[in-house]
DNA sequence: TTCCAGGACGACA
DNA sequence: TGTCGTCATGGA
């Protein structure tokens, strides 16, 4: 069956891209498989499978759209066009990245030419980001995976589950011991059922966020309790692709900046090294904290 | 055993 | 305003 493609900015490197953020492989909300991606979304207020498979190259990348397995009607497709965009990170010009990058960033950018990691929903992230504060990522998958399995909504894709990330309302009205059971510290329970109620009860907008710029979109989050500096930053690098969005005490960054660069920076300093990059700083970051991984 | 992971918060000076 | 203790778990 032939898909419809969706041609995309070079130069993007599709299956580099995808696996980025995919540290685990007990992922429920989003599955690589097969060369596969697919992730549920919603259209006209309904839930459906998004499929997307590779259908270009670097410098001429495409992708092939499918929805709940077929290919999508012209009404569908005129919505999963933006979609697939706004996932994929279109907007973003790696390109220009690459002309401002000193010689070890350029470096870097050589070995890891075309990543622009996917992005993924606001809620689902700020809830992965708080699940991510301070222990290692590996423990945090299993936090997410426990969540997801208990109160998101399951379907199957591919042959396997795929579940849609708990709603606000739905982790709104638990019960935090619930989250003790399952190994959230009382920190995050706390978080993450109070952030939850916030947006349910209108005090938290995260439709507002895209809009604001990134010192405004900082300051407004952290305002929140369980956001500090490090989730905001982290929440609109992962979320939204901000280029200027540094996590600058990130555990990850500082090591990424140790083995490029030779130096262990503590957060101020990390920051002022960083306006070497200007408004890509937060694209550094991503590169750096992929330099790390062992199958880059 | 100790330290460190993709930190945040509250108490305290 | 800046520092420190505490929270939680697991791997090195």
């Amino acid at each position: 069956m032939a898909f419809p493609t969706i041609s995309l900015r070079p130069p993007y490197d599709f299956s580099r891209s995808i696996r980025f953020w995919r540290r685990s492989t007990g992922e429920l909300c989003e599955q690589w498989a097969d060369g596969v991606y697919r992730r549920i979304v919603t259209l006209d207020d309904r839930l459906a499978t998004l499929s997307l498979t590779n259908a270009g190259t670097i410098e001429a990348p495409a992708v092939a759209a499918a929805i709940d397995g077929r290919a999508p009607t012209d009404a569908e497709l005129a919505q999963v066009d933006p979609l697939v965009r706004r996932l994929l990170g279109d907007d973003l010009d790696l390109g220009a990245f690459y002309a401002v990058a000193d010689p070890p960033m350029a470096g870097l950018a050589r070995r890891l030419y075309g990543l622009r990691p996917t992005r993924s929903p606001l809620w689902e992230t700020l809830c992965w980001t708080i699940c991510g504060q301070q222990i290692s990522v590996a423990f945090a998958y299993i936090l997410k995976r426990r969540l997801v399995e208990r109160y998101g909504l399951r379907s199957t894709a591919g042959g396997r589950p795929l579940f849609q990330f708990p709603l606000p309302a739905t982790l709104a009205a638990i019960d935090p011991d619930e989250l003790l059971a399952m190994q959230f510290s009382r920190n995050k329970a706390s978080f993450i059922v109070g952030l939850a109620g916030a947006i349910d009860h209108g005090e938290l907008d995260l439709d507002r966020v895209p809009a604001l710029p990134t010192d405004s979109a900082v300051a407004y989050l952290t305002g929140f309790r369980g956001i500090g500096r490090w989730t905001a930053e982290f929440l609109l690098l992962r979320a939204l692709g901000r280029a200027d969005a540094l996590p600058a005490n990130d555990a990850g960054v500082r090591q990424g900046i140790a083995a490029l660069y030779g130096q262990r920076l503590a957060e101020p300093e990390l920051r002022a090294f960083a306006e070497r990059w200007g408004a890509w700083r937060g694209v550094a970051a991503l590169y750096l904290l992929a330099s790390l991984r062992r199958d880059e």
